[in-house]
DNA sequence: CTCCTCGATGTTGTACGCAACGTAGGGTGC
DNA sequence: GCACCCTACGTTGCGTACAACATCGAGGAG
């Protein structure tokens, strides 16, 4: 979500920031894992110089560290990071919350509850459980919201901290009451936004952000 | 302040970006003037792969804007973007202001104290008056107290978004009454740091921002 | 045996050259 | 006279080659 820095390079560059973020987020290039521009070179096929342009962009998104003459290694996020993050995101995320509430479409809360719904529906226990689309849905459902805001600098300044993904990365490590409360969250800010009332949306995300920081960084 | 990617490329790079970054905060390069590499690269007597680095990192800070096979031109930002950053400003950097006092040394302190000061006397009106000195003075001043906040995810969301210089390129559009608040305002950061009340602290950052706004951005 | 120095090696940093894309201008057809 | 197409130009995007730097290992001196 770097606005505008994201359709550069009509190809090559593009599918390397693509494909090496996506490595990173799905846990394949493990943190820590150092990144020879030559080595995702020849596994993407590419040369070194879009490679290189797109380690360049993660580092800037803070997904990789660059150590001059010595290459880059995926960022290590320690709980305190993690802590900040979330502090980041109940800084913003609620009032962009809020703010979706005066500019929402009807047609905008159909395709937000379409989402809600499916959460629900993937993400009730049982054997139809997929926490894998859960991960996906979820992502897709922020990112509408964070949109409908119309707040673009508030969105940049969450897209280049919170990697949403590396936060969002999984939903196995929520326990069943956390996941249930994350899933009826969701449906509860497209109620305060029908409803007109930022103020309740954005407490909703409130709840929402506080839930997912007590799974994912746990005892404060 | 990309505290990791900002030391790579031990000198064409990174002077590339640094001289950029200048000359756009600077207004040499005005809004919306077209960069082209090659014509950069002449200028400062490097390659344009150097130059094509620091385009993009400029870009993923959001003060150069990239269209494919297009070239890269200076931002623009309406009233509305000024805006949208001062929402981000308040939503944050109050809260960050408060957490300075947590760990603030009085060593700390007495730097801070002395850049108000300093502030202080050069901004004071009459022949002795100079306002571009203030603008170097209170980059640093906001700099620095953002480092004692120790939450570094914080200080991205801030750094990626807000282009301080660019909000606060110059003082000369603070009339008289505003100026003097605005250089009140740091001391009694300093004061509120001093007797360790971080809500006072940030309060006063929260009136600084107001009153900032008021003079960048004007009747809202 | 330990420490220092020096070389070998692999990496990144930079320069340059070619190809692809977008744009603007002139020319032609209607 | 106007609209459309086609060509020529300038730009960026990518690939490759070379140079500079950092690290690690081996060898020798103390």
């Amino acid at each position: 979500m770097t606005t505008t820095a994201e359709r550069r390079g009509g190809r090559a560059s593009e599918r390397a920031l693509a494909d090496l973020r996506e490595a990173i987020l799905e846990g394949e290039l493990p943190a820590g894992a150092h990144l020879g521009e030559v080595e995702i070179a020849e596994r993407l096929g590419l040369s070194r110089t879009p490679v290189r342009e797109a380690l360049t962009r993660l580092a800037s998104e803070g997904l990789v560290e660059l150590e001059a003459h010595r290459g880059a290694r995926v960022t290590r996020f320690s709980r305190e990071d993690l802590d900040g993050i979330f502090d980041v995101r109940l800084a913003l995320e609620p009032q962009a919350t809020a703010r979706a509430a005066d500019h929402a479409t009807p047609a905008d809360l159909d395709e937000l509850e379409a989402l809600a719904g499916a959460m629900l529906a993937v993400g009730a226990p049982g054997p139809e459980q997929d926490l894998d689309a859960l991960v996906d849905l979820n992502r897709d459902f922020h990112a509408r919201l964070l949109a409908l805001a119309h707040a673009p600098a508030l969105a940049a300044a969450l897209a280049n901290v919170v990697h949403t993904p590396v936060v969002t990365r999984t939903f196995r490590t929520y326990d069943p009451d956390s996941l249930a409360r994350s899933l009826a969250h969701h449906a509860e800010i497209v109620a305060a936004l029908r409803a007109g009332d930022g103020d309740w949306a954005g407490a909703v995300m409130r709840c929402h952000l506080g839930n997912a920081r007590a799974v994912m960084v746990g005892e404060r």
